[in-house]
DNA sequence: GTGGTCTAGACCACG
DNA sequence: GTGGTCTAGACCACG
């Protein structure tokens, strides 16, 4: 589920947070639902439990996850500035310099068709 | 005209890639124009010459520009794959990403159209 | 009457202390009142009666309650020193690393007007 | 400049934290001021590299510091809301909480005005 | 030299 | 057992 690439360049902790927002943004992980423990994950990643504690206060200051000291992590009630402000962030930021050099919307139109239809075919992660 | 953030955390030698291949696609740099050299970029943008010497070898290696010992370094043809690699490897990534998580292409067609809308009137960088 | 946050970060039991300060300050207990038993407590806010009976000998060292073996916890009488102790302490403390600061004390003279006239219309808690 | 207190209970990059943004209110540290580096900080007040690179972000995180690697950390400029936010966010808490529990707020300034007048004599930190 | 990331531990309070 | 904090290192890219 927590599949990390360690030669990506992306840092570690990073990664986690990136790949949580999409479970979220995805649905397959839900409001209040309890996220691996930070001991429990690093031993099943492989990587120290340090990383993981950072990836989750990351989480926790952007109001994604919350944490009950001894209890857990959990996954926070997604409002609907989630998508806004994590999800749509960059689409929005790679659009606009698009256009600002001069392509036409339409191309871009076109080029989401196509992606949606490639897509379809593969639906494994 | 290479205007540079040093608190972006995006590295300058990676700005000045971007930025160069930002003005090839909007057409300010056009086939065998010749780029400032490596001293003169260095000095006007208050940086070493090494970074720019790495950003030029970068660009290089991606055949965006080709040098003439003693000449300098000057702007490639552009062929069809162009902005395939460069502009629009970025969107094409993030629009997988985002369908891949179950986000329909209408959406993004909807805010592509809004971002259009509102860039109209703002036609200065 | 005792709502608890588990999301906080404030420690359960240091909550209820300062749930207990605050309603003997607002004379909602009064002295001799007799507290709720630690299990009913507990039971009533769905958490272990170790931290009920935590918060209570807490409550006892700063001599807020007093309790009788066997028969229960109870509201202390309050001495002039209780506002003193309890309710201003943070207060004064701030105010005086602020005033450090070399911010003008009618700079919050005029903050308290303002946060008064806005308490006024919302009289619940 | 920096004395921290390790038996405070306070972490100790939440003290760097809180110093650093009193040191920004009283204008000791001002725009595009350079921080001590983190190894430096670090061998000046005897602890981990680490603690004080977890202050510097947290204070990144919160627009008080940037930072440039290679480079170093920086003072951001203040906006109007840096006051709003850091410095009077605790005030206003408590404020609100002594109000509300019927406390009037003429008592208050009475007490702002007691501990400005013992301040002014102590004006060493 | 600088910040950024990470390891592989440790101890703590809370529950 | 849990998250929170900290130590005392390490290596990296960037400049």
């Amino acid at each position: 589920m927590f599949s990390l690439d360690l030669t990506s360049g992306v840092p570690l902790y990073e990664q986690i947070c990136n790949k949580t927002i999409e479970l979220i943004a995805k649905g397959t992980l839900k409001e209040n639902d309890r996220m691996p423990s930070v001991r429990t994950f690093a031993k099943d990643a492989g990587i120290t439990p340090n990383t993981v504690a950072k990836a989750y206060q990351e989480l926790e200051n952007k109001k994604i996850l919350y944490s009950i000291p001894g209890k857990g992590s959990f996954v926070s009630k997604m409002d609907d500035s989630f998508y806004k402000d994590f999800v749509f962030a960059d689409f929005d930021n790679i659009v606009k310099s698009i256009i600002r050099n001069g392509i036409g919307k339409d191309v871009l139109k076109e080029r989401i068709e196509s992606i949606a239809k490639n897509q379809e075919g593969n639906n494994h992660d």
